[in-house]
DNA sequence: TATGAATGAGGATTCATTCAT
DNA sequence: TATGAATGAATCCTCATTCAT
């Protein structure tokens, strides 16, 4: 509840709303904030990764997802759990679709080493694959997240 | 609201209290015969796949999600997503751990085709791989259920 | 509720309702058989002292009330404590109206050896102390009941 | 009903709910209020007769109480006849135990001037007549309260 | 700009009563 | 005559939002 809010905020209810038009708004700021620095970690890495070979990109690909589920775990679960995915709530979708426009760019630079592809197809099932993996791991077994034997199948997967 | 529930449902909300002793209740109902449902699609095929080759399993494994992410998609997503994960609401993870089961008696009996890996490990991958393709299609892409090529890939990558 | 009085009484609500009109009736119906039982005592014992001296009556009249009080003491003690007192409910005080009377028309032919004093105040006074230190007894103090010393002092105070 | 209550008090439910954490919690604090304030008279009163002769002592008790009882009648007919004597709603009886204490006290002190009694039950018996009279007269009779005669043949009685 | 008391629509739940079978 | 499923008004309570101070 915004009072609830406020009070761990160590702020009023009125002073919330100064600065927020409406309890969505101010949960969609919070989404925004957590999907940026997710976004962040992906983008910083992805930048490093853009010539590396297949299959080097594939492990960082990889490692930079479970780096991104890690920046804020729990309040990832609950936004991911309890957000309704209407209205602005929606862009939780967005790191994904970024995810996928940015393997794309990759698929499309190292075509000639692939077999004849669907690019879109491909990085939708690349990106979802080891997104989903990730990240029913950080719901469900936290614990293979610290194993390098998970990441090391995931990589060989993609 | 349970008000509009039962405006929907075309009875009073007396009467809805009279088969469900609450909310959480009558939601988790509809979650068990959901999930039950699902379940049933998934034993009957694997069922008969139980001693194909490794290929044919994939392929079979594939198809089977996406028949049971058919059985009720607008369903399935509203309680994916606005279903709060406490208390006995946990089950929708049920469907995951009874397939991750069937899927590792299956390599189980296929062992000696395998390279050595952790069975536990290749099947929680597999399953979580297939059923979370699946489920984002449905959410995000529902199009690419119905497309050939989507369930040929996802087979591939298993 | 009615549903619960219906389960506990082994029939269902509709039979209830072919012999009572309405809750409040078959709660009055209650009420009005208690009160009977209670005054049936009462009349009871009343008419086997009335042309006893003074004090074996006094004596008399508080063993009476005691034994009223008796019949049903559980019963007795919700329907004085969760009676609201309305309607037909106002029935509860009968008994003590009828004490009253019975009282008055004892002390009337006793008139000769008391001093001159209000026949009405007298029986309202001796007959609600009395009756309010039984009741005083049975709800908080159920022990006093049946300690000789009790009855006695209260006898002597009439 | 709390819309009512809140209704005649003139602000809205939510307002009460922020100062009364339930239903329960609003008739219990109007009931610690209403019982303080007999208390209050109670024991004012007592404090003055400490030192009086007995008869004196026996028409002030009755006195108090009748004052006492005056605070606020309807407030206390409702709360005595519809408050169902649960949980922390026991505490209308404090009052008496209260004035059975202070009574004792008193028959202590004065103990040589009576025959030998049972101070517990003496105490008991008094304050309870008293009470029950005064209450009765509350309910069913207020004429009474200022009738001379019926202080009078009470504190007789006593 | 910060506060927090006030608001009241809306929510889940209960229960006396009805009526078709 | 007995049944019990159906009814829906009424109840207690919550919470996003406003606004005077």
């Amino acid at each position: 509840s915004t009072n609830r809010i406020a009070e761990a905020a160590g702020v009023s209810v009125g002073s919330l709303y100064q600065y927020f038009p409406s309890k969505e708004a101010l949960v969609a700021a919070l989404l925004e904030r957590h999907i940026e620095e997710m976004a962040a970690v992906l983008r910083e890495a992805t930048a490093r990764v853009n010539d590396s070979p297949l299959e080097v990109a594939a492990r960082a690909l990889v490692k930079v997802m479970i780096d991104a589920h890690g920046v804020d775990p729990k309040l990832h679960k609950v936004l991911v759990e309890q957000t309704p995915r209407v209205g602005r709530l929606e862009r939780i979708h967005d790191i994904e679709s970024e995810a996928i426009a940015m393997s794309r760019a990759y698929l499309e630079a190292s075509k000639e080493q692939l077999r004849a592809v669907d690019l879109d197809l491909a990085s939708f099932i690349l990106v979802y694959a080891v997104e989903a993996l990730t990240h029913a791991a950080v719901l469900t077994r936290p614990e293979l997240l610290r194993d390098e034997r998970f990441s090391e199948e995931v990589a060989e997967l993609i």
